[in-house]
DNA sequence: ATTTTGGGCACT
DNA sequence: GTGCCCAAAATT
């Protein structure tokens, strides 16, 4: 490319979403084009931000004799055109300020000093004259661990002094870690796999689409154990080969070790993952390998999607249904859609990999604009587990217990084969309500209106929103009574506590968020379960993915209402896609599943359709559903948030937006009501729902809607487009 | 968002 | 006049 005049004046996405876009004079040699990340003068302050396109932004004409002159350029390559286009495509679409998206293609501060190194401390493991309460909390908590200073006070709960004082003491030491250093090289011929025939045609469309480098959006739907992550891995291979990178997708990357294994096992080498925990070295180096296209194959959450790949190849979105891909706060965009989009403007491939895709996605599909590419079967022969219906009107659980007793049967009958079951409960903790027997007094979070979760294996009392904790008191606060309180409803605790009564010779494992809180963890559980350590499982759904246990031959879905009971708009398909995934685990091998749902609502649409296996069955219920709901992908929702710390402030303004609704023939406004979480974080919440019957520019009426109101501090305003959760 | 400014007000 | 607090304005 050549640039003919360098540019002498630019305009800036900076780093402040009040501000938004300035224009700034560019000093005599100093070299910037659009994508250039620079340091601009504000006030007395300095400022981030990206150069953009000359005419692509709005804002007024600024006189030439007040431009101040741009101060520094960061030694990056420039955010490339697509990128910059992605960008302008979210904060447009998901009505978000520009410099929030852009930011989130910078997230990595460090990287943008440029290479070099950082030094980290880890232990030295001298033995310590004496020692303080805090230095020795340190010591056992940053075993193994390595970071800098203030990522180590993290881990170990305490100052940085502490840790600072330590190191002048000689028990910690430096360590220089450089922040260039090459990834391992992946190789796409590996240890290349046997596919079966289905693998091997969706393999041949993938990699077909690698090589003509053009936008191809694909909606793989396959089975669970039907074999997908191999026959996209050769699209992956097909990618390595042409030097270029692929960026994939999962929800949950933090828990994923069973995905990087098998990934190492097929190239060599492990990937270069990207998600929230990187401590700021490793986020440094993932973000330059990115940036420099030495980063083949980068493994990410949603946030991965905004890294600056310099070559992409190729993007794969896996178990694309999944819900954890739409971002709930900042800036609420929804992974799935934004990776397609990126694979549009970037014009190469995107595969959606999902068992049970989502409606939008399957409509997608059948209107032509996705590729459907099914693979019906399992994968060596192994068959479709056996489904029934357990329901609990007939075969009531005894007082005070959860289990059916055809479902205690099962367990019991599995645990003499030496076999394995997993319960499903989508609910961590002991109990979701503890109340007083005595005085009536609910436990309830200080920041929001949701009940505190108890947890008796940390003896703790939980808001599972904001991360309130408190220990379990014995008496009660309100009434001062002791041994008075009583937990309410089942958590996986207490199922966990109900199998060890049931089967006291059963060997018990809990597995959700709580348990296996690191990759280590994770780690050592999958090994316990294939090693046959393990006769029980009791999970949320957190197990329901990637995980493949042999053994495995019963799974027992303790509540498939409750996520129905909710004011979910999409809960249907969620109860289906949790269920069918969860149900997926058994019999991935020579011995056939069966799964057993425990139901109050047997005849409910989803319930029947997961008994009889029926899914076109679910999706045409669902489809018809929401097309008279006007829900997507048949209408647009969108949820327009209004909170504050005052509560009567927050009231007013949602009434204000309310009273001001645009009267358009295709559009309903719901509200304001309180928020299901009413109080969240200390702010109170209201909530507007708006639905627009045809696919029509719901972005363009709320933002004429909210343009012109003004609103007092303190009082946040917040759109969702495409909502999901209303909480 | 953060900093500067300017007005109103009490106090000297 | 001076200090202080708070709201409004400006930031390219």
């Amino acid at each position: 490319m050549n640039r003919a005049q360098p540019l002498s004046r630019v305009r800036c996405v900076v780093f402040n979403a009040a501000l938004g876009v300035l224009d700034y004079r560019v000093p005599a040699g100093m070299d910037v084009e659009p994508g250039s990340v620079v340091v601009a003068p504000l006030g007395p302050r300095q400022i981030m931000g990206v150069v953009w396109d000359e005419g692509r932004l709005p804002g007024a004409d600024f006189p030439e004799s007040k431009l101040r002159p741009l101060l520094a350029v960061m030694p990056v390559p420039p955010l490339a055109a697509p990128l910059r286009r992605l960008i302008e495509w979210c904060a447009d679409y998901y009505m978000a300020p520009l410099s929030s998206v852009a930011r989130m293609a910078l997230s990595s501060g460090a990287a943008l000093r440029g290479g070099g190194t950082l030094t980290e401390y880890r232990l030295t493991g001298a033995e310590p004259a004496r020692l303080t309460p805090q230095r020795k909390a340190a010591i056992e908590k940053l075993e193994g661990q390595q970071g800098t200073i203030r990522e180590l006070a993290a881990i170990a709960s305490v100052s940085d002094a502490v840790l600072r004082g330590m190191a002048g003491a000689g028990l910690l030491e430096a360590v220089q870690v450089d922040s260039d250093r090459p990834f391992p090289h992946a190789d796409p011929d590996f240890a290349t796999p046997t596919l079966s025939d289905d693998q091997q045609a969706a393999a041949d469309q993938f990699v077909d689409a690698v090589r003509a480098e053009a936008f191809a959006p694909f909606l793989l739907d396959g089975v669970t154990g039907s074999g997908k992550t191999e026959a996209y891995c050769e699209a992956i291979a097909e990618c390595l080969r042409k030097g270029r990178q692929v960026l994939v997708l999962l929800p949950e990357i933090a828990l994923t070790e069973t995905f990087l294994a098998r990934f190492e096992a097929r190239f060599g080498a492990p990937p270069v993952t990207w998600h929230s925990s990187l401590k700021s070295s490793e986020r440094r180096r993932a973000w330059r390998a990115v940036a420099g296209g030495t980063a083949q194959v980068v493994i990410g959450a949603r946030s991965a999607l905004f890294l600056p790949f310099a070559k992409l190849g190729l993007i794969v979105v896996d178990e694309a249904h999944e819900i954890s891909f739409k971002q709930d706060d900042g800036v609420r965009y929804n992974a799935r859609d934004v990776a397609v989009m990126r694979a549009r403007f970037e014009g190469v491939p995107v595969i959606l990999a999902s068992a049970t895709p989502a409606l939008e996605s399957l409509q997608m599909a059948e209107n032509g604009t996705y590729t459907r590419v099914v693979m019906a079967d399992r994968f060596g022969g192994a068959t479709m587990p056996e489904v029934s219906i357990l329901n609990l009107t007939e075969h009531p659980p005894e007082r005070g217990r959860w289990l059916a007793p055809p479902l205690v049967e099962a367990l019991k009958d599995r645990l003499a084969k030496g076999e394995q079951s997993l319960l499903f409960l989508n609910r961590r903790g002991y109990a979701p309500l503890t109340l007083c027997r005595h005085c009536g007094y609910r436990f309830k979070c200080a920041n929001c209106s949701a009940w505190l979760v108890e947890h008796r294996l940390s003896r703790r009392l939980a808001c599972h929103h904001c991360g309130h904790e408190q220990p379990t008191p014995d008496k009660c606060p309100e009434c001062g009574q002791p041994d008075c309180l009583v937990a309410c409803g089942p958590g996986v605790e207490r199922i966990a506590d109900e199998v060890a009564e049931i089967l006291p010779q059963a060997r018990v494992a809990i597995v959700t968020s709580d348990t296996l809180t690191s990759p280590a963890k994770a780690a050592e559980f999958v090994a316990m379960a294939q090693g046959g350590a393990i006769d029980v499982i009791v999970g949320t759904q957190l197990v329901t993915k990637g995980y493949h246990f042999p053994e495995l031959t019963l799974v027992g879905v303790v509540d498939a209402d409750m996520g129905l009971e909710g004011g979910d708009l999409r809960a249907a398909e969620r109860t289906y896609q949790q269920v069918a995934q969860v149900a997926g685990r058994a019999g991935r091998a020579s011995k056939p599943g069966e799964v057993l749902i425990q139901t109050r609502h047997p005849t409910a649409a989803v319930i029947a359709a997961l008994a009889s296996g029926d899914r076109d069955a679910f999706y045409a219920a669902e489809t018809e559903a929401r097309r008279s709901a006007g829900a997507p992908p048949f209408g647009r929702w969108a949820a327009i948030i209004v909170s504050s710390e005052d509560e009567a402030e927050a009231r007013t303004a949602a009434r204000e937006i309310g009273a001001t609704a645009p009267r358009l023939p295709d559009l309903a406004v719901l509200g304001p009501a309180p928020a299901p979480l009413s109080l969240l974080r200390g702010r109170y919440r209201y909530r507007l729902l708006v639905n627009a019957r045809r696919s029509s520019e719901v972005q363009r009426v709320i933002r004429e809607w909210l343009e012109p109101l003004r609103f007092p501090q303190g009082v946040r305003v917040g759109v969702d487009i495409d909502p999901y959760s209303f909480v």
